[in-house]
RNA sequence: CGGGGCGUAGCGCAGCCUGGUAGCGCACCUGCCUUGGGCGCAGGGGGUCACAGGUUCAAAUCCUGUCGCCCCGACCA
């Protein structure tokens, strides 16, 4: 039995002032946690409990289906340089030199350690599959730490790896991972959803986040309230309604003058059109690592191209140009391009890489083809007639625009964010967007790290094999900060009693009186053979003190044990509801076995 | 990295404009009192006013620089 008295449990009548969210202010109230720096806290007494108990939960589930290993956090060089990573995380990654000057990092992510773990032992198909997962700290030099532990540039991570033979024992083991994440995030009490996520750079494989809502969060998700579709709005598609042409005004192209319009609304405007009816021409610039001179970049104008009322999803861009990073162009590289200053940009006669697919023939072919730009067009301009677009020249747009008759896109790709109220890609009800916060994230790797750090064993037939990789991560404090804002109120917040610090509170409302005191004691004892977490509030307070306190700290039942001990009775108080129910001191092992669970 | 805000006791803040003994509430310690929702009374401890430099007889206050923290944006396997 824990007593208050004798314990660390610094609680605060005020929230610090830098606090924002809800679960930051609650922590930091109840003591759960201090600030050491920018993204960097401590946790204390309460905080660690709890924690810990999420941690119990975690390895409890993890250990049905995979091997549990700890790898060191500090990595050195070499490892991430094979993987290329040592470049792409930037300032991401915290770096170090040990003492003869040898570059160390603090590992952000565990694919490396784990695939030389793999590389070295692994030998033959009979060895697969494996999944092996640690619980441990990842550092990540975040831009912007914030909201508590929200984002963080340490916190604890459960970080599984999965290698399998091929495709289809992966998907056994990301369905295990599934399953297993659900059976977690539903013993610690969140309300979640599983959304589709956008699978980052490496495009193509499957990703699946698990998402609590919350505006506490980061990510923006569009759901379905008919099929049940749900998406990152990173990754999300929509269906939308057809929209209406305009009437073809004389016969191909035709300038306007449009003095001094350059937004897509003053021009609508000015013309009498709607957004809808207009082409948006995005001048952006593609970068990538120039091989012939290291340490510098190579780029390429790409031109994309929307419906004048959609917004580029960068996301989406970033898989068309397979990884590779952009920027918007420069005023310059805009003029060369285009010939024209931005605010009149259009597709109609800018060079480009033709979708009509050129023969590669010649080197020099080859060069000059890579050189074009490319031109991505949205699929929502599929099929639309005289749409209005800038002319790319000083104040004037044309009219009459007609996709593959007046310009030629490299290809047609889903480009646009997907908006409320948009058709749900499945069933066409209207989506919702929301915000959310990422609990937990499950991918299918592919052979990323088998190929660029040389992973393989031998095949059935003796052959050697790349075996394909998945990862899936849970941040262990965001289930922690979810709880918390999902479940509470102005005097504090309710956890789970799976992972609650304590099962119960038991508060004598006056520790001077000896019999209520002993009485207090009692019950403490008999819930804690019982096999409850009991917490024994034997502080000399006012009873005021106590009852806040408890509120406060997360605690999801208390017991007051007050002036109805006269009659053999104290009243069991359910935090979330404020409920309360009077219970016998004789059977308070059943009766708040009844309402609690041991 | 761009924009904004803030650094004065453990927490929340005032004082700064107009330079002159560093203050308030809560928390903390002692005593009395009180005991079902952050009691009351009395006494008390605690601060290099983020740091460095400058102006001045005198700087929390004015000037310059640095650092830290928070928010918005950019960024974010």
């Amino acid at each position: 039995m824990h007593r208050w008295s004798q314990l660390f449990i610094p609680t605060l009548r005020e929230a610090p002032a830098d606090a924002e969210v809800a679960s930051h202010k609650f922590l930091v109230r109840a003591g759960y946690i201090r600030q050491l720096a920018a993204g960097i806290y401590s946790y204390l007494f309460m905080g660690q409990r709890t924690l810990l108990k999420i941690i119990d939960i975690v390895r409890e589930e993890m250990n049905t289906i995979g091997q549990e290993f700890l790898l060191p956090a500090l990595h050195p060089r070499e490892l991430w340089e094979e993987s290329g990573r040592w470049q792409v995380m930037g300032d991401t990654m915290f770096r170090l030199k040990d003492r003869k000057g040898a570059d160390l990092c603090l590992g952000m992510t565990h694919e490396e350690v784990m695939t030389q773990i793999a590389r070295k032992d692994l030998r033959s198909y009979k060895q697969l599959p494996q999944i092996w997962y640690q619980i441990q700290n990842k550092f990540r030099d975040e831009p912007r730490p914030k909201s508590g532990l929200i984002r963080v540039r340490q916190f604890t991570m459960k970080d599984s790896y999965s290698f399998d033979i091929d495709a289809a024992g992966l998907d056994v083991s990301y369905q295990k991972h599934d399953q297993v994440y659900r059976a977690i995030f539903d013993r610690c009490g969140l309300k979640y959803m599983t959304v589709e996520a956008h699978s980052g750079a490496m495009g193509g494989s499957q990703s699946q986040e698990f998402m609590v809502m919350s505006d506490a969060g980061e990510d923006m998700v569009a759901s379905c309230g008919m099929c049940g579709y749900a998406a990152n709005l990173e990754k999300a598609s929509s269906q939308l309604p057809a929209a209406q042409d305009l009437p073809e005004d004389g016969a191909g192209p035709k300038e306007v003058h449009t003095p001094g319009m350059k937004t897509i609304e003053e021009v609508a405007k000015f013309l009498d059109v709607s957004p809808t009816q207009k082409i948006k021409t995005l001048a952006l610039m593609q970068l990538e690592d120039d091989k012939k001179k290291p340490g510098e970049k190579k780029t390429r104008p790409v031109i994309v191209l929307l419906r004048g009322d959609h917004t580029l999803n960068e996301a989406k861009l970033t898989t068309a140009l397979g990884g590779k990073e952009f920027r918007p162009m420069h005023e310059e590289e805009i003029q060369r391009v285009f010939g024209s200053p931005a605010g009149y940009l259009g597709p109609v006669k800018v060079p480009a890489l033709s979708s009509a697919g050129e023969e590669i023939g010649s080197v020099t072919q080859r060069i000059i083809l890579e050189a074009l730009p490319l031109m991505l067009a949205d699929t929502a301009l599929k099929g639309r007639k005289n749409l209005v677009a800038g002319a790319n020249k000083e104040n004037y747009h044309l009219k009459n625009v007609t996709p593959l008759r007046d310009f030629h896109p490299t290809e047609w790709v889903d480009l646009r964010n997907a908006a409320a109220g948009e058709g749900c890609p499945n069933c066409g009800n209207p989506l919702v967007v929301g915000t959310a916060m990422e609990i937990g994230h499950i991918f299918k790797l592919g052979y990323k790290y088998s190929t660029s750090m040389g992973l393989s064993v031998l095949d059935k037939d003796g052959k050697e094999t790349k075996p394909i990789m998945g990862c899936y991560g849970i941040g262990v404090e965001r289930i922690l900060t979810a709880a918390i804002e999902q479940n509470n109120d102005k005097d504090g917040f309710w956890l789970s009693q799976t992972i609650a610090p304590f099962d119960v509170v038991v508060t004598p409302t006056n520790v001077t009186d000896a019999n209520l005191l002993r009485t207090a004691e009692e019950i403490a004892l008999k819930l804690e053979k019982t096999g409850f977490d009991v917490l024994l509030d034997d502080r000399d307070e006012r009873p005021g003190v106590k009852f806040k306190d408890a509120d406060l700290v997360g605690i999801p039942y208390r017991i007051n044990v007050g002036k109805k001990v006269t009659e053999g009775k104290v009243e069991v108080v359910t935090r979330s509801t404020r409920q309360t129910t009077d219970a016998s001191i004789a059977a308070i092992e059943a009766q708040f076995s009844e309402i609690a669970q041991a």
